[in-house]
DNA sequence: GTGGGATCGGTTTTT
DNA sequence: CCGATCCCAC
């Protein structure tokens, strides 16, 4: 019998070990990491450690020795992420990657609340809102509550609710909160706490779920719901997070209570590469899993296998300056490498023309590919510069993240009808199409209807579907008795027609598709093929049709075999950039930092470092800000293997308007290397102040300046006058003067690129002359 | 209720 | 520059 069992498990080793010979490419440590029997797990990895390479063979692993693959969770901060880590999984295990609990912490819980949700009474066919439902649904709050969205900013609202409910600070615990209450006091915004429940209140009773809800509601079920819990903590045997530095609080809660019966919880994740500060990501998660799981085995990934050892000592160099880390040193076998250059550029066109000339040169010198090379920014309105020289040189480029496809106009109005179908009491949905294409129900009807829903307690759907029994007029009554069959139909048709035909049919029947083919201005052209592309997706989405054989009802919910519109819409929802849209295409990527952890790239362009760009004007106050700037570079530049330049430009544009910028800290923090300069150092001649005062306008005036102009000569400082290009520099008051001789400001409305300047001129009495970009325009007085 | 022109204000970063 | 909003004429 002993020897039976000795046998046998020699024999399985042996099987297990046919099967592992994906074991070889690792490393010790790293084997180990992955072999590494049951327990809490930390792994800290470094940049290019094989972080990813660890967690997917882990999966793998679990997998090959017969784990069940519904009883794996593993979860990541971005869908490019999960995808990658299933792809490489499937390869090695097969199918059954498909049926791991595995995606973005929202993709994961939203489809287990799918059939949790009822609990707290909500549907199961909840919607879920974007940020911009989000926003636009408070906005629409603070101006039923009679408040000025000028002092409550649906964006600072929308913030601080998001950072409440990661904290799990309901509205209740908000409105005794003394300390928060003093807070919104100061800021003159009493009414936040209010906002807060009543947006809550108005999500639950349109059915929808925002971002943060998705993980709010999961931990409040299984918080209320012990047996739940109990499922689930039974359920998910191994508990797996990538990128743990960037969890926060909330989701921390969460996997703690689900892995805390098995305890076999791995993270990964580097201190030094925690970027999320902004939402709430604490490395205290570090810590507390520390104390939380005692038995925890710590495995360090230190060595890098991605780039070359000048890299790898700036970034050393360069994480070190950071007083709140956790000291390690990254070290490398690779190549010494080329030197990291430097390179200035007088103006933010020319840095995008100097790049483009750089990847073709070393496409050219060095047969690289398109693919090899990535142009790296801090925020996604730098892209444009790149763009364009990328395009007038023909190399073909793919931008990752800015406005994603599914955020586009046209495509969230048809999505908004498929929505409302699917959930008719969506509000954000509803207020979205009940007039577009026009029917004739106008703001003050829809005005009225949310009037009416508030005061009967209804959704706006109800007062709808209810609206014989009002008062308006036939006219208004006719229009919406259709828009309410109409969506009725479409829900009843659901279950009799496949995703794809009923949103064709939805297209149809509205006249949205009409609408946008009728259209034929370049723009509009656009908007039609957008709403053909999706319409593809969606048919895509349909026809693939990996299945997976005798699952539960629970695990079938929101899997790949899901094919319903309600499947399809939370994928869409869920989903950031066209990540599907091919990644095979040979094409240079643009992206932000924040959307390139994870990835790696031969050639690297770290572009726009100049001071208050990269570190950004609001990151200069705190020590706390600086240094996630500062590590968000280290995220940076450890993406390139072989080559890294750091570039920026001598001006800018914002908004229209040049600035004049200064080399970035950071560059002068990256050690020993060369910098190279491109063209000339512009001498500001308008360097002056942003803000000259009014009166040296006055100097260039006519001597007896006449009288008076009621208007007292106000104070304000204005801008100097915008040239439309570095190399025409001309005062608009230059423009001025020549067309109208002499004259003086005698007052300035109006801020930033909008000022309008009442200006006298001898021959023609009082203007007012709009100061615009580079154009000028007389908007009253004289001829 | 609709559509056009004038006016104003805004840039981190992501699910 | 570009979208949201306000105001005014149909």
């Amino acid at each position: 019998m002993r020897l039976f069992k000795i046998l046998y498990v020699h024999l399985s080793a042996w099987v297990i070990f046919a099967l592992m010979s994906y074991l070889d490419e690792l490393n010790d440590v790293q084997r180990e990491a992955v072999i590494h029997s049951d327990g809490p797990t930390l792994i800290v990895a470094g940049p290019g450690s094989g972080k990813t390479r660890v967690l997917t063979y882990r999966i793998a692993h679990l997998l090959n020795k017969g784990a069940d693959p519904f009883g794996i969770l593993a979860l990541t901060f971005t869908n490019k992420a999960s995808e990658a880590m299933r792809a490489r999984i499937e390869k090695i295990s097969g199918n059954n990657a498909r049926s791991l609990y595995m995606g973005t912490f929202h993709s994961v819980f939203a489809r287990i609340l799918r059939v949790e949700a009822p609990k707290i009474g909500y549907p199961s066919n909840f919607t879920i809102y974007d940020a911009e439902d989000s926003k636009s649904l408070i906005k629409t709050i603070i101006k039923e509550q009679g408040l000025d969205d000028k002092i409550y900013k649906p964006n600072q609202v929308y913030n601080r609710i998001s950072s409440m409910k990661n904290s799990l600070i309901t509205p209740q615990a908000y409105a005794q909160d003394g300390e928060l209450l003093t807070e919104d006091q100061n800021q003159r915004r009493p009414a936040t706490g209010t906002l807060y429940q009543i947006y809550c209140d108005r999500c639950f009773k349109s059915g929808a779920m925002d971002f943060d809800d998705l993980l709010l509601n999961t931990h409040v079920i299984l918080e209320k719901f012990p047996d739940v819990l109990y499922r689930y903590q039974h359920k998910f045997r191994y508990v797996l997070i990538d990128e743990f530095q960037d969890t926060n609080y909330l989701q921390y809660e969460i996997v703690r209570k689900i892995a805390d019966v098995f305890q076999n919880i791995t993270v990964v994740g580097d201190d030094a590469q925690s970027i999320y500060a902004f939402r709430g990501a604490t490395i205290d998660n570090i810590l507390n899993f520390e104390k939380d799981f005692p038995e925890l085995k710590v495995y360090k990934l230190e060595q890098n296998y991605r780039s070359t050892q000048k890299i790898v000592k700036a970034a050393n160099e360069l994480i070190h300056r950071n007083k709140n880390q956790i000291k390690k040193e990254i070290w490398t076998q690779n190549d010494k490498g080329e030197d990291i250059k430097i390179v200035r550029t007088p103006s933010d066109n020319e840095e995008g023309r100097w790049v483009a000339d750089s990847i073709q040169e070393l496409k050219f010198r060095e047969q690289y590919k398109n693919n090899d090379f990535a142009i790296l920014y801090r925020t996604n309105a730098q892209s444009r510069a790149f763009e364009e020289a990328l395009r007038r040189l023909n190399i073909p480029y793919k931008i990752y993240g800015g406005m994603s496809f599914y955020q586009r106009k046209e495509v969230k109005d048809l999505l908004s009808y498929m929505k409302l179908t699917v959930n008719h009491n969506d509000e954000e949905a509803l207020k979205r199409v009940i007039n577009y294409p026009a029917r004739g129900i106008g703001q003050t009807t829809l005005d009225k209807i949310g009037i009416i829903a508030t005061n009967e307690g209804k959704s706006m759907w109800e007062v709808l579907d209810t609206i014989f029994m009002t008062d308006f007029s036939a006219r208004t009554k006719n229009a919406i008795e259709e828009f309410v069959m109409m969506i009725k139909s479409f829900a009843a048709q659901q279950l009799k027609m496949t995703a794809y035909d009923l949103a064709a049919h939805i297209g149809k029947t509205t006249k949205l598709i009409a609408e946008l083919y009728n259209d034929k201005t370049v723009e509009g052209i656009a908007r039609y093929e957008n709403i053909q592309e999706l319409l593809n997706s969606i048919k895509e989405f349909v026809e693939d049709d990996e299945v997976a054989e005798n699952i539960s009802a629970e695990d079938a919910a929101g899997l790949a075999n899901d094919k319903t519109l309600g499947s399809f819409l939370q994928t869409v929802t869920l989903l950031t950039g066209d990540e599907k849209s091919a990644e095979n295409i040979d094409s240079v990527k643009m992206m932000t930092i924040h959307s390139a952890k994870g990835l790696e790239f031969p050639t690297v362009y770290v572009v726009g470092l100049e001071e208050n760009l990269f570190p950004g004007a609001q990151s200069l106050y705190s020590l706390e800000d600086l240094e996630e700037e500062r590590r968000l570079f280290y995220v940076a530049i450890t993406r390139a293997e072989s080559r890294l330049f750091l570039t920026y430009a001598n001006t800018r544009y914002k908004f229209g308007q040049l600035n004049y910028c200064e080399a970035s800290r950071f560059i002068q923090e990256v050690p020993e290397n060369v910098v190279s300069y491109h063209g000339d150092l512009k001498k500001p001649k308008v360097h002056q102040p942003q803000h000259q005062p009014i009166s040296t306008f006055s100097r260039i005036v006519s001597p007896a300046s006449p009288k008076p102009i009621s208007q007292p000569v106000q104070s304000h400082p204005i801008e100097p006058f915008i040239p439309d290009d570095a190399n025409t520099l001309q005062t608009g008051m230059e423009v001025l003067h020549e067309k109208f001789g002499e004259g003086k400001v005698v007052s300035i409305e109006g801020s930033g690129v909008n000022k309008i300047a009442s200006i006298f001129f001898s021959a023609y009495g009082v203007k007012k002359i709009m100061l615009k970009f580079a154009k000028v325009k007389i908007l009253s007085g004289g001829n």
